[in-house]
DNA sequence: ATGGTCGGCAACCGA
């Protein structure tokens, strides 16, 4: 089973190029975030002529998730919270049985200001929705972006950036919480070295070939599905060489017959 | 060379 995860910074403006990688990679499941399009908008019989179930939630000009799928799809959940209004950052659902939660976690700004703590709480949210929901020791999926790089290794500057949005202890604290609820991040199970980065900032020039990029992109597991995870990758080469994202596919293999 | 990111969406906001 092949399971990936993408920020496409606008569905709309890289929809040849997803469908290319779609289409060359064959993934079961993707988990896509930034869709940046209104549900009556999204383009979901292009998913569905290449062969794949959609479910999605999005909004105008921000946010927006979605999952991509090649086995249907059940227990669609569109909310985090129980209210209306709530931005598009969260969308789970069960294929082939196994929950998956896609998530895209709001970028902070900066820390001491109020979309910092919004990050905070929405991190925390997310923690004790599944803490709620979900148990370790059965099979679960989480997937997104986290907008949190963990370790020093996992930043091309932790002295510089240590303190920064994306690399504060405040954010690390609670994905930590997390993880130690009963997930293994599969890309640092699979490599455990540094120097692997998901997200180049378009601000900084050349931010690729200069290798100045951060890990904030994840696919965690519990137990029970981290055991069956063989291989994991940053697909760095089809980086949507004619117009990139920020961010690149985050692949993980699993010996699982679906 | 005298600038130097994107996308959405219509002026700037968010990343």
């Amino acid at each position: 089973m092949k399971f990936a995860t993408f920020n496409t910074n606008s569905i709309r403006a890289r929809l040849s190029s997803i469908l290319d990688w779609v289409k060359r990679e064959n993934p079961d499941i993707l988990c896509l975030q930034e869709t940046k399009v209104q549900d009556q908008d999204f383009p979901v019989t292009t998913f569905e002529t290449a062969g794949y179930h959609a479910t999605f939630k999005g909004e105008k000009s921000y946010n927006g998730v979605a999952i991509i799928s090649k086995h249907p799809l059940d227990h669609i959940r569109f909310n985090l919270y129980n209210t209306e209004e709530e931005a598009a950052r969260f969308i789970s659902a069960r294929i082939c049985d196994i929950p998956v939660i896609n998530a895209y976690v709001p970028q902070g700004f900066a820390p001491g200001t109020e979309k910092f703590e919004y990050k905070l709480r929405w991190l925390r949210d997310l923690l004790g929705y599944i803490g709620n929901n979900y148990d370790p020791g059965y099979p679960l999926l989480v997937a997104g972006d986290f907008n949190v790089a963990l370790e020093p290794i996992d930043v091309f500057d932790p002295e510089q950036l240590r303190g920064e949005v994306g690399f504060h202890p405040d954010e690390q604290a609670i994905m930590r919480e997390l993880l130690d609820w009963g997930f293994v991040d599969i890309f640092r199970k699979h490599k455990p070295e540094g120097g692997y980065y998901t997200f180049w900032d378009y601000r900084i020039p050349n931010a690729l070939k200069r290798k100045m990029g951060w890990r904030i992109d994840y696919i965690l597991a519990t137990a029970p599905l981290a055991a069956k995870s063989t291989d994991v990758w940053v697909d760095t080469e089809a980086r949507m060489r004619e117009r990139p994202s920020d961010h690149t596919f985050l692949i993980a293999e699993f010996d699982l017959d679906f």
